[in-house]
DNA sequence: AATGAAATCTAGTCCAC
DNA sequence: GTGGACTAGATTTCATT
């Protein structure tokens, strides 16, 4: 991964639908070597997908919160299955799965407070696992389109 | 928005770079009409950007980590220069405002643990704004690939 | 608004360097 | 590994319904 190919994937992470063209020209070589040299991003697993970015609120889901949750007992079977379980409610965006305090934080994405509320009285109260939680409305996200690599 | 439109942004958020003819053959219309209705969809601000995906482990941030940060005074200028500062960071990924217990959640990816301790003493440590802060290390976190609208 | 055909441009392969 | 030519296929425009 020469700074090439780096060049190649922060132009690809900010613009996935750049031509290869113009993307070749932009990091200064040819498009058949571009062109390979996206193969190969691929096919190393450095790039893992091309994907469209939504607006949250055109997909009625305006209000986005982090869940704080703890499951109880800590075991592997628990763990993986309330992720499975968080992962397959529509109203769920992504799951971590976190060290310290916490066991998990659960993102969501939902049309109002009301829905949120809802959310956690139907979906979350009254599962055993769940020793505990707590919500954190958010108020901004800000993502940062291009992740660069890091020096060593 | 409808059904054709929802099953548009769907498949693109699975497949950015698929081809706009698989893209009408699989919701159903011309290629053309699909063409347009792609386009419709970037101007209505409903798909706002096409990216790819990267490895975070490719780029030398095998770890990550939320840091739970609190400031002080909460003014708007505080928190607009602590946000703006973060983002200013390689290390962070996206920054969270919330309502709750913390004011800021940071999503960090880092090479390694020593590198998250040196990141906190060196860019955390010392600033005045922050009251205080925790970090979790993540041990997973799955994205979903397509979100869905939601029914209202 | 959606379609189908035609013109333009691009992707992807091959080969020479 | 790089760059230029070639072919098949895709995008995009436009007249038509």
């Amino acid at each position: 991964m020469d700074e090439i190919d780096a060049a190649i994937v922060a132009h690809l992470q900010a613009h996935a639908r750049q031509t290869n063209r113009d993307l070749a020209q932009a990091v200064g070589v040819a498009p058949s070597t571009c062109l390979e040299r996206v193969r190969l991003l691929r096919d190393r697993g450095i790039i893992t997908g091309f994907h469209a970015e939504v607006d949250l609120g055109a997909l009625n889901r305006g209000v986005q919160a982090l869940l704080h949750v703890q499951v109880r007992p800590l075991s592997r079977t628990v763990i993986e299955g309330f992720k499975a379980y968080a992962m397959g409610l529509p109203e769920v965006l992504s799951v971590f799965v976190v060290a310290g305090g916490d066991d998990f934080l659960v993102h969501v994405g939902v049309p109002g407070v009301d829905s949120l509320h809802a959310f956690l009285m139907d979906k979350f109260s009254g599962r055993r696992e769940i020793a505990g939680f707590r919500s954190s409305v958010i108020y901004q996200h800000t993502r940062k389109a291009v992740i660069e690599p890091l020096d060593p």
